[in-house]
DNA sequence: CTGAAAGCGCTTACAG
DNA sequence: CTGAAAGCGCTTACAG
């Protein structure tokens, strides 16, 4: 390791121009195979390190794509970020990962660093409040960008999402199957098009029922386990307590469920829960889940391959079709009537 | 957007050298005041995006940071990585996130991409089996490694954790002084100094008491929730079954607990049920999780500084002792002992 | 099938 | 205080 060795240090070594070294090690046919054996051999002894940043300073393609979420430690983003990692894997892509915190400047920081890198591409849930300009400078730039799970209004980014709205209608006409008449809902906020679809669905379903939503059902803002945990203090506050809640997401939900219990409710049983996503731990949390499958795999899959595609210069492969959302109906819902015996 | 910006072209538009250009982006005192607001505001004005792959090419420095560790999904991880996040954000370095899922091959892919992006530094929780030849490799390409949780044996790379036997031994024993006699230990592998030192100290405890240390009481494997929700069915089919339970991370604790309930049995009633990592969730959780502050944020901070402090030259700033965990005792612990009169 | 030469966009001594 | 020139390590036409 004394000296650091580069495409010329094997090309002296071997009598060969840097120019033969460089198409043999990436297998170009336009050298011999003997030749290219040889090559090959003495990158290996030498302990040649190909210098990307000088690759791609030259043909400027870095191989390098950008992934920006709000938090990378929540499992839904986590499920579709494994496919994202799968897909970018097979077509040898490095992705950047990283968290924004629906901070608009972090976003903005990373943005620009994907710029300053070359990066190929990049893939965004976009923070609360982004604009479509900041798309717009990224795309100007010549790096493409695709979006998940939420949109940005004015900006043709494409998207890929779950249907937010038909899945939480779903839900509540579920849980209003089951004679529930009072259902709060938990979580989100409408700053975020995600959020503002659920609530949409939420209170679609509500008005097709014919069921009046009273404005203290609406426990906006929690987003996360503990926020989650926090929010059924005031749920049971409320004077005629809700039978029944939709949480914003499986995480909203499964911190609420925590937080029933530690205010002496039985979630499931005092109150019927459900949450949004079906995450891994839905299926067998305490009770088990009631949820709405969401398609994160597949949003992960498209959003990866759609930018692929742009990068390779293909037509769109993907559409940008919204995934069909799914019931998942478990105990967390199965709320017990003979414990309420003035409901009935 | 129409041509790419470049230093000369601001050069050009001002008439003046491509040097003094780029000094006056970098705050050079070389370059008079006037120079350089005037450099600035035309690069602001002109869409001006710094090339980082040119300048790195030429300095040899990139300002990258890589982190590599098993799971970023892993609350655990989320809390290091946080903490190192934040440690970097302030020196300005941008920070490469990846997973290895103890996959060695993974991880060497990773190594060789820092490598070839010539990374600055690199943090890593080392996959299991990890050789130090592999830590040699990128420290004779001068790319310093500093190690996170885990250990490599044969290596010298620093590295920051808790001290696991320690802060295991802590908590067996005070179960053993709630008048636990028969604990089993679920999770963890033989494989990762982690695992091997948390199961030490699991033993001294119990040898140190006097307690015969039985082979079905430890249900080793399970390092995530669902393992642990799986490994409960092995442990209520141990015949005379251990009234408590230290779990290798909470992670596994809380899917241990859910699998207890599915089992029919209570957490924290009908068997004493420890976690290990204090992760946020521990303490909302139903019960509320009995486990070992393992200072996270503590390490990662301790982490980034002391690769830091190798970047800028300087001697090491932190040291390398371990952190000292801290018990967190809650009800999941809280075996009632009434409801079990057998044994009393 | 192989080589010589230019150039990607910066930074860094070195002059002036 | 500012400029001319070399060079970081690759790849890519272009010759031969």
């Amino acid at each position: 390791m004394a000296q650091k060795v580069k495409l010329s240090t094997i090309a002296e070594a071997l009598g060969l121009s840097t120019a033969t070294v460089s198409l043999a090690l990436r297998d170009s046919p336009l050298v011999a195979e003997v030749t290219r054996e040889r090559i090959k051999a003495e990158a290996i002894a030498s302990g040649y390190i190909y210098n990307r940043r000088a690759a791609s300073l030259r043909t400027s393609k870095s191989g390098i794509v950008g992934v920006c979420v709000h938090d990378i430690m929540n499992p839904f983003f986590g499920e579709i970020l494994i496919a994202i990692e799968h897909e970018l894997d097979r077509h040898r892509q490095t992705f950047i990962l990283s968290n924004h915190y629906d901070n608009l400047s972090k976003q903005r920081s990373f943005v620009d660093t994907m710029l300053q890198l070359g990066a190929d591409g990049l893939i965004l849930s976009p923070a609360i409040g982004t604009p479509a300009s900041d798309l717009e400078l990224a795309e100007g730039n010549s790096l493409p960008v695709v979006l998940i799970a939420r949109t940005v209004e004015g900006s043709d980014a494409g998207s890929f999402r779950g249907d937010d709205s038909i899945g939480m209608a779903m839900l509540v006409r579920a849980l209003i199957a089951e004679g529930h008449r009072s259902i709060a809902m938990v979580g989100g906020t409408s700053k975020t098009s995600t959020g503002r679809l659920r609530e949409a669905g939420y209170l679609h379903a509500l008005a097709e029922a014919g069921i009046e939503f009273r404005p203290e059902w609406r426990i906006a803002g929690p987003r996360g386990r503990h926020s989650g945990f926090d929010a059924a203090e005031t749920f049971v506050r409320i004077a005629e307590r809700p039978t029944a809640v939709c949480c914003f997401s499986d995480l909203v939900a499964l911190g609420f469920m925590y937080g029933l219990s530690r205010a002496g409710l039985r979630p499931g049983i005092d109150v019927a829960v459900a949450g949004y996503d079906d995450i891994d731990e839905a299926a067998i949390a305490t009770p088990p889940l009631t949820t709405v499958a969401n398609g994160q795999k597949e949003v992960g899959r498209r959003a990866a391959s759609a930018l692929l595609a742009r990068l390779g210069g293909t037509a769109f492969a993907e559409t940008e079709e919204l995934i069909v959302p799914e019931l998942r109906m478990r105990q967390s819902s199965g709320f017990d009537w003979n414990a309420r015996p003035d409901l009935k």
